[in-house]
RNA sequence: CGGGGCGUAGCGCAGCAUGGUAGCGCACCUGCCUUGGGAGCAGGGAGUCGGAGGUUCAAGUCCUCUCGCCCCGACCA
């Protein structure tokens, strides 16, 4: 490709609305534009990309023995009524009507439509298993739409369904994907963990998450560096000591605390931890309301929560609900005296000796509160139910555990029948019988695969990309493109890559050197092949990879020889064995 | 949805307090010059100042409403 040809809009200053450096380089660069929040054009060098990646999925896909179909992006209502997920799913769901006044909805997630297709299309259990796919564009309204491709409304998916015949087949293909989706992002040179997860809104059983580490991630994830424990802080399981104080039990005490709400103001007022606290917390959920204490040092997993309840939403109450409950205003409510019994208790709580909490009663909080003796603990009711934070341990070997951010690349779940059961999808079995068919999904983030990789593979000039998706593996840079003999060089060298289908790019623009240089090193490409005068002189050209490991001078006729050899060097690297 | 901020040329911004000829840098076009890390000089094109209404002799600037975008939070397979 000619960059004079080519729509390559670089720009030197950084957008305003990047805050992080993949968005930045992406536009940069020239591969996006934005059209509307969350919405995004991918121009030649940005799309060259997404097809990059698309294609390593879709290999590792088909030999997984997946098979690719594509399902509609407009949804008729009554698939999703049938789920019943019409009316759970919330506002990412963009409905709409047609002329007739029909309801319809852009595809979130396709468990619907695809479950649809097989028990209309697969009747027997000779036909199974079978892991149907596609590539396609989602659309999920997001409430905040941000960081470029990285949490898009409008993004690329790649999402797999698998229908067994029992559970065992599941197993199997459910490791199946977890492999495949190991090849596949080894292969797009990302470090990536695989961590258990919560299964959220799809349901289900087992799930992991398949999570690219990086400063930036918008999910925290613990990892035991004794066992390999790794887990979704949602999701995260661990151990820690509550150990009981000798202290004496004091007499429980009204104190006056005027407009003292927090518990960071609560604590202050009253010359004290927040680990002496006991926060108290109402969550309405589909499920009514709940009441949830916690150590005021520590935080409520809402996840766990819903969880625990079986909801399948959850917020905090409003300022109404927590009047009507404990019958003070927000930042006073306690479990003293209150009679309200749907309630959770978090491990943290129990040992506390002499606490405080509120008193439901504005400007009143309770000092010397013992759990046990103020309140009752019920052991059912005590629950493991807050985040986990640094010096907590690991739930199987005890090892302090690590806490990392990461990006959620792909995540794969065990549905079992929650979909075939809602949607009557069954087959007839080996013993004459119908069954419902045990699924699995399994998503992958197209277009956020881009960005995370960025995050992974840049320095301060601009992206270093993996040859695997670069958008192009080499670039031709003429230093001067109005000489005749670098020209004739630069020419001649492009003329041979093409022919040996080298992804190539010759800058035969008229700028500058450095101009070319700024913008060969913002794009990222692996390669450049350095065509000057000065090399010229002594009858070579240069080669040098962008990640700065390669700078060597090759005679000009060697030169199509020796970069197809350590791009050759360069794409192994990013094969599995 | 709550809080904060911003909409002026393709991009990044100034101008608004105190109303009176719409500006700067980059990008773009022409010419000269230059050519190994985003050169220089000269000339040039490009804007219904997000939109609607209002106040005024006069609105980018003041008032009201509205739309869009960004950040924090809530939320989120």
């Amino acid at each position: 490709m000619r960059l004079t040809r080519y729509l390559v809009p670089t720009l030197k200053e950084d957008p305003k609305e990047a805050e992080i450096v993949s968005h930045n380089y992406l536009v940069r660069g020239g591969f996006i534009r934005k059209v509307a929040a969350g919405i995004y054009d991918f121009l030649p060098l940005g799309l060259r990309v997404v097809k990059k990646i698309e294609n390593i999925v879709r290999e590792e896909m088909d030999r997984a023995g997946a098979l690719e179909i594509l399902m509609p992006a407009v949804i008729p209502a009554e698939l999703w009524q049938e789920s019943g997920r019409w009316d759970l799913y919330g506002k990412e769901l963009l409905r709409f009507k047609d002329r007739h006044d029909r309801d319809f909805c852009l595809g979130p997630t396709h468990e619907e439509v695809v479950t649809d297709i097989v028990r209309r299309e697969v009747r027997s259990y000779k036909q199974l298993p079978i892991n149907l796919y596609q590539i396609q564009t989602k659309f999920r309204d997001e409430p905040r739409p941000r960081f470029g491709l990285m949490r898009g409304r409008e993004f690329i998916m790649k999402d797999a369904y698998s229908f067994d015949a029992d559970w065992d087949g599941l197993d199997r293909s459910y490791q199946a994907m977890y492999e495949a989706y190991t090849r596949i992002f080894k292969r797009c040179g990302l470090e990536f963990r695989v961590v258990e997860a919560d299964t959220g809104n799809i349901g289900g059983t087992d799930s992991h998450e398949f999570m690219v580490l990086a400063e930036t991630g918008e999910d925290r994830i613990v990892s035991c560096p004794g066992c390999g424990y790794a887990a979704n802080v949602e999701r995260a399981d661990f151990k820690t000591d509550y150990p009981l104080s000798d202290m004496e039990m004091m007499p429980l005490e009204k104190v006056h605390t005027p407009s003292q709400r927090t518990i960071e103001e609560v604590s202050k007022f009253l010359k004290t931890s927040p680990k002496k606290m006991i926060k108290t917390l109402i969550y309405s959920t589909d499920k009514g309301e709940v009441m949830v204490l916690v150590r005021g040092d520590y935080d409520v997993n809402e996840v766990k929560v819903r969880n625990i309840i079986g909801a399948n939403w959850i917020e905090l109450a409003d300022e109404e609900t927590i009047e009507k409950i404990t019958g003070a205003p927000v930042g006073f409510a306690g479990p003293v005296g209150l009679k309200f019994d749907k309630i959770l208790i978090d491990k943290s709580i129990v040992n506390i000796r002499n606490g405080i909490t509120g008193a439901n009663e504005e400007d009143y909080h309770y000092v010397n509160v013992n759990p046990g003796r103020d309140f009752p603990i019920i052991e059912e009711k005590v629950v493991n139910i807050r985040m986990p934070v640094e010096g907590d341990r690991c739930p199987k070997c005890g090892t302090p555990l690590e806490f990392y951010r990461g990006i959620e690349v792909g995540h794969i779940f065990k549905l079992g029948t929650k979909y075939s059961e809602s949607m009557n999808a069954t087959f007839l079995d080996k013993d004459g019988k119908e069954k419902l068919f045990i699924m699995g999904c399994y998503g992958i983030g197209v277009t956020r695969v881009a960005s995370a990789a960025i995050e992974q593979n840049h320095d301060e000039k601009g992206i270093i990309w993996p040859i695997s998706i670069a958008p192009f593996e080499v670039i031709l840079l003429p230093t001067n493109w109005d000489k005749e003999e670098v020209r004739s060089v630069a020419e001649k060298i492009y003329g041979e890559l093409l022919q040996k289908s080298v992804e190539v790019v010759i800058d035969d623009r008229g700028e500058r050197a450095g101009f070319k240089f700024k913008d060969a090193d913002l794009i990222g490409y692996p390669f450049k092949i350095v065509v000057g005068e000065k090399g010229l002189e002594k009858g070579i050209v240069e080669i040098k990879s962008r990640k700065g490991d390669i700078a060597v001078e090759v005679k000009i006729d060697n030169a199509v020889e020796k970069i197809i050899d350590l791009i050759d060097k360069e794409r192994k690297k990013y094969l599995p064995e």
